[in-house]
DNA sequence: CACACGTGGCA
DNA sequence: TTGCCAAGTGT
């Protein structure tokens, strides 16, 4: 707390802290619930603070402690998750949930290497969980924390290989007391003032220690391999339904929305091969895109409303907010009215 | 270490 | 419309 920077950083998180419903307000004795703080981490990754909103809300009032959540159906826990993304968080949540059950008493530990031993739960969110439910002096680094640490240092480095700098940076800022109060400020600056573009360095608390502003390079800063364009895929979806019910499946467990409820496809490739679940007469609706982290896929949408004994999947009654947002898509292309 | 893994918002 | 990006983890 000697630090001038340090000092700077939470007196402007004192006043300028966003309200957020997983969060206590600066300053304040009240203790979190590490339950709610482990949710909102995960919820988190690579999410923004806008898109995890509902889904806290909706996941804390199904579920309000890990013990509920522990003893939650699959099924019910993934259509709970859909539209939020990287599924493999939702089928770790599921094991962390159950792990601490089982295996602590259902009490979240509180060191960072008995919670990187949790699905779902990496060095990154160990430390958030360390520092901001138990209050121990734990360096967070994520994204924003890279960013700030980077132009503050004017880091010029390329990640990943700048990541010992950074973490040793961030080691040093890092106060003893309130450490998790200090981790939510690096934070909430790296999102709202200092931005990945057009930061707002006049508004900024650490404008006058900052090298990277001083050097006029700060909206440069982190440095990066430049990214690879993404490959075009395509594929077949087919909706079918029946009365009140489609054919459904769940695919499976582990790769590309895995776990999670689908219309059947083809393969998604250069040159896929139609792949009709059963026969009947297969009606054109269309295509629709979506991007995915690593490619951009092309899909052409076959309806029909015959029945059939399908080679895969089951009928089932539909709830489109239980689908993942590629077939959600598919859904609205194939019935707009629904 | 490099890559797989979603989505919606914004310039 | 296209590309970039957001509180990363697992393999």
């Amino acid at each position: 707390m000697r630090d001038d920077r340090s000092e700077a950083l939470r007196d402007w998180y004192g006043r300028q802290a966003r309200a957020l419903p997983w969060r206590i307000p600066p300053g304040s004795d009240a203790m979190p619930d590490p339950y709610r703080i482990w949710l909102s981490e995960v919820m988190l990754q690579q999410t923004t603070v806008a898109a995890v909103k509902a889904y806290f809300a909706t996941f804390t009032t199904t579920w309000p402690t890990v013990h509920d959540l522990a003893a939650a159906d699959d099924a019910a826990v993934m259509a709970a998750w859909a539209g939020l993304g990287y599924y493999a968080r939702a089928r770790n949540l599921l094991k962390c949930a159950r792990a601490v059950v089982a295996d602590h008493d259902g009490v979240f530990p509180r060191t960072e290497a008995d919670l990187l031993t949790l699905h779902g739960i990496g060095p990154y969110t160990a430390a958030a969980i360390a520092a901001i439910a138990f209050q121990s002096r734990a360096v967070v680094v994520d994204g924003n924390v890279e960013r700030v640490m980077t132009r503050l240092g004017a880091i010029e480095t390329p990640l990943p290989g700048a990541k010992p700098e950074i973490r040793a940076l961030a080691d040093t800022l890092t106060p003893d007391t309130r450490p998790g109060d200090h981790a939510q400020a690096v934070m909430d600056l790296g999102a709202t003032i200092c931005t990945p573009k057009s930061p707002a360095c006049v508004l900024c608390p650490l404008r006058d220690h900052c090298d990277g502003r001083k050097a006029g390079i700060a909206e440069s800063l982190p440095r990066k391999a430049p990214k690879i364009p993404k490959p075009e895929r395509r594929g077949y979806v087919y909706v079918a339904r029946r009365g009140a019910q489609c054919l459904l499946e769940t695919r499976p467990a582990k790769g590309l929305l895995g776990g999670m409820l689908a219309f059947p496809t083809s393969d998604w490739s250069d040159t896929p091969i139609p792949a009709a679940p059963f026969d009947a007469r297969w009606k054109d609706a269309g295509e629709v895109r979506h991007t995915f982290t690593h490619f951009h896929l092309t899909l052409r949408v076959l309806t029909t409303t015959q029945g059939g004994n399908p080679d895969r999947g089951e009928w089932a009654p539909l709830d489109p907010k239980a689908l993942p947002t590629v077939f959600a898509k598919a859904w609205r292309q194939a019935f707009p009215d629904t």
